[in-house]
DNA sequence: TTGAAACAGTTACAAAAGTAACTAATGTTT
DNA sequence: AAACATTAGTTACTTTTGTAACTGTTTCAA
């Protein structure tokens, strides 16, 4: 057991860099290189849900996300938009030139599976699966104090 | 199959740096807060490898492994050492200091993953385990210019 | 044997991500 | 309703990471 311990951290952050990568090669000449997640978020609730929304889903603070909504703003892909109950809010509004591009983002992300998992079985793309949703609930409900730090700590 | 369809990439580098920041955590009061894996590969082979064999292993580019080296020095855990064969090259040693740190980052590894898997059965893990190593021989054997990329482009 | 190419490592600059302080709007308390 | 706290979002600054150009050394072909 310990002589075939894991540091699980480094190969995953490998993997999912490649993973992201392989992902924006895919989509680049089609108008979109990154923030994938949150643009297929945004088109699940377009209209509805303001930065803060987001950052929720995302798990990610708001200086963070903002720059997300800026890149699709510029990409033309979202839209800002007032709202008229609470002025300090945003409605984020997936663009025409948006909603086309989410089928097409899910073209790449099955190409990227296809790519990384090709010689994975059915039942080992399930297990797979089941257990990365394990891990992300755990990681979502663990007590942020107790262990947990920002990505990584300064001074 | 399509309705589940999972951007890994995304869920991995959540998961990925949950991961190494609790394992920094644990480990901050030790004298280590990042570069563990570095660090075990570096005890493997002290006094034998230089920073283009630890660049090799860890799949980096050579500046990002020279700030390793430079970090694991400043903190006396590591020596640089003039190869007399060949002047360009230096030796990496790793320190008494160093080398008493290893078991400790073991046992902290061992603990990250205690936290992380606690509700995964003994077959799961074993089964999750298979499963990274197969990915990380896929993304380590890609063909790289076809898809693959740097971790992100610019233009 | 010498001059170009390759190589290990470093430096310097550019881009991205994190942190904290700020602005403007809303809520709350007395 | 005035003063204070809270909230959404932004700006400004710092640290980290990526990229390219550079230095000194070695290799190899003419």
């Amino acid at each position: 057991m310990v002589k075939d311990l894991k540091i699980y951290g480094f190969e995953m952050s490998r993997i999912a860099e490649v993973y992201l990568s392989t992902l924006s090669t895919l989509m680049t000449p089609l108008g979109i290189e990154r923030y994938f997640f949150p643009l297929i978020f945004l088109s699940k609730n377009s209209g509805k849900v303001t930065q803060k929304d987001l950052a929720e889903a995302i798990r990610r603070d708001k200086v963070y996300t903002m720059r997300i909504v800026d890149y699709l703003c510029d990409k033309g892909l979202i839209m800002r938009k007032q709202d008229c109950n609470d002025r300090r809010c945003q409605l984020l509004e997936v663009t025409a030139k948006g909603k086309e591009l989410v089928p097409l983002i899910k073209e790449g992300i099955e190409k990227t599976n296809e790519i990384l998992f090709h010689d994975f079985s059915g039942s080992e793309k399930e297990a797979f699966k089941v257990s990365m949703n394990k891990l992300f609930t755990t990681i979502n409900t663990m007590p942020e104090p107790k262990y947990i730090v920002k990505a990584f700590k300064r001074k």
